[in-house]
DNA sequence: TGAATAAGTGGCAAAAAGGCCACATATTCA
DNA sequence: TGAATATGTGGCCTTTTTGCCACTTATTCA
């Protein structure tokens, strides 16, 4: 078959679902949200103590990141458990932090 | 010594400076710029061609990224040429990428 | 079944983000 | 210096995001 140009040569990543991904995560709540799953699983009242925010906030906070991908959900009774599906997320926390405390020269930041 | 209580035990990492980080590669546009500065520096002209979006939009986004330290820039003659500080976010992309890849069951992501 | 506990949803107002225009600034070179 | 090229900034309006309230749904257990 004939070598067709490359119309879509290296396919460029897709930056809009890409965005989608960090969009959800980039959110001082979500992060921690994050940071607490990566420990264990655990319940939305416990989310909402632990970074005391409303509960019906911590809810819509989680549904985001569920319909990512990045948390997923098991039920325990009365009781919905909360994990992180793709833990390699937290790889975002090292380089964040990286990117931090390499501040640009006179970046206040 | 006294063994206190680790009150800020396992010091949590500022979530509000990294959301920061994140926010600020959480746009389309900007995923795609620093998907090209990746490949080396350019100037806001050629990255507003590049995007098609308008020039100054592109400055602030540009503006945005340096305000993290993502983004740095040196003057050649007229232009500014830009370029990534901290290559270590394009292993956001990767991350990014699986957890695409690998959506939640019956999640229209 | 009915009370109790846990969690999701619609709605709404405030806050933040995005995009583009008009205008200001910087650098080069004739 | 003045035109030309490259880029940053202040507004200003539109869209999106947040957060909390009231209300509904789900599950357990007496």
């Amino acid at each position: 078959m004939s070598q067709t140009l490359p119309l879509v040569a290296a396919v460029p990543p897709d930056f809009l679902q890409q965005a989608r991904v960090l969009k959800a995560l980039a959110h001082p709540v979500r992060l921690q949200l994050v940071h607490r799953l990566h420990q264990g699983e655990c319940s939305v009242n416990g989310l909402a103590a632990l970074t005391e925010m409303d509960r019906t906030t911590v809810s819509k906070h989680l549904a985001l990141l569920k319909r990512c991908g990045i948390v997923g959900e098991r039920r325990a009774g009365t009781t919905l458990l909360h994990y992180l599906r793709t833990p390699c997320v937290v790889q975002f926390f090292a380089c964040a932090a990286q990117v931090v405390e390499d501040p640009a020269p006179g970046s206040p930041l």
